[in-house]
DNA sequence: AATAGAACAATATCGTATTTTGGTCTAATA
DNA sequence: TATTAGACCAAAATACGATATTGTTCTATT
């Protein structure tokens, strides 16, 4: 039974994640927030430090929810192998309709595209991503489906994994060929497994 | 022996070239130009139809050059293995070197994720890197080091090589690490060329 | 034929006034 | 006392008119 406390700091956040959405974080106000709450600023402020985290919070809840829904579909594949495909599938899905998060990634990329290195959400972001392929990566091993790798090249490869996946995934934006997406890094995937298998 | 003509028109070239590097196109002015080749604008406008044309030219020159050294070299390794890594280093040693080519092609990567496609040079300068590619993979079943693909396959896997060494390059970019830049494309080939061997 | 320089319209920049915005604070309300 | 509204504030953003800059054209000159 969650407190009223909890109750409204959930409607501003609802309220505030769908407005984030739809005009990002620099076109919402915080006066946009209050009203789409139903109250004024000054409640916000109670709830709140700053508009900024309002952002923090659905940005970091969304990543939550993102990794967990990740992590359970992983979990669920009985193969090494299955769990880097559904792990890719999984992963297209999700995170388009996780909105805010997504958009947060790729803006990160264009600001480091400018020369300006603030990533203040993709790196642990990475770090997740990287972490859950790692893992799949040790368990292909004790089931032998993958070859033995020190410890050093299980990171590096899962680094390298994703790198190669955010590649396929901006070449496409740039080609325009969204409707290939899922096909093109599934296919990419298979291509990598069949590097690292026994 | 070439004539006053193309002597001066590479003169402006070459001036610009300089120009465009340091400034990038929007802030070097036509004036700026006419002043580097030491003549006046409008006898830049006997020889170029405009200051886009000049930066075509420079860009599609640079691109030319860039894919004879790297056909070269590529052509030169024995196997079909080597020839994607030499293809990958001379790729990562030499387009850095072609300051406006390389900041084209980023610049194209950051409108594409602005939302605004137009690809002046992008499509076909990776449709060129994908059909050295392709030729490799071929030589490559040819001497019997790789698998046999269809047709369709080696245009697909082709792409997605490319691309995700296109991932790995933005991902360093971000991450600040590119002194770690080559040995990863390296990493990262050596991982797809597993994939498709015998 | 090759070149300079003036002219031009479109675009960019700049300075200033005005508005907007995130956040603070006090008083009111439940 | 906890919660909330609304006034206020300084900084940032925006709007706007004046001015400068820029790419290009055109005419006259060499």
């Amino acid at each position: 039974m969650k407190s009223k406390d909890e109750i409204l700091r959930e409607r501003i956040l609802s309220g505030a994640d769908r407005l984030f959405q739809k005009y990002g974080l620099s076109k919402t106000t915080v006066e946009d927030i209050a009203r789409e709450a139903g109250k004024g600023k000054s409640t916000l402020y109670y709830y709140f430090k700053s508009k900024e985290e309002i952002f923090d919070v659905i940005i970091q809840n969304e990543k939550k929810l993102f990794f967990e829904i990740l992590q359970e579909s992983v979990s669920k594949a009985p193969t090494a192998k299955e769990k880097l495909h559904v792990f890719i599938i999984t992963r297209f899905t999700r995170l388009k309709e996780l909105t805010n998060l997504y958009n947060v990634m790729i803006d990160e990329v264009k600001e480091a595209l400018d020369g300006c290195v603030t990533l203040r959400y993709r790196k642990q972001y990475e770090q997740k991503e990287a972490n859950i392929v790692k893992s799949i990566f040790q368990y292909g091993i004790v089931t032998g489906e993958f070859r033995v790798f020190s410890d050093e090249d299980l990171d590096l490869m899962a680094f390298c994994f994703m790198s190669s996946q955010h590649g396929l995934e901006i070449d496409m934006i740039i080609h325009n060929k969204l409707d290939e997406m899922l096909s093109r890094l599934n296919f990419l995937m298979s291509l990598l497994i069949d590097g690292i298998k026994k």
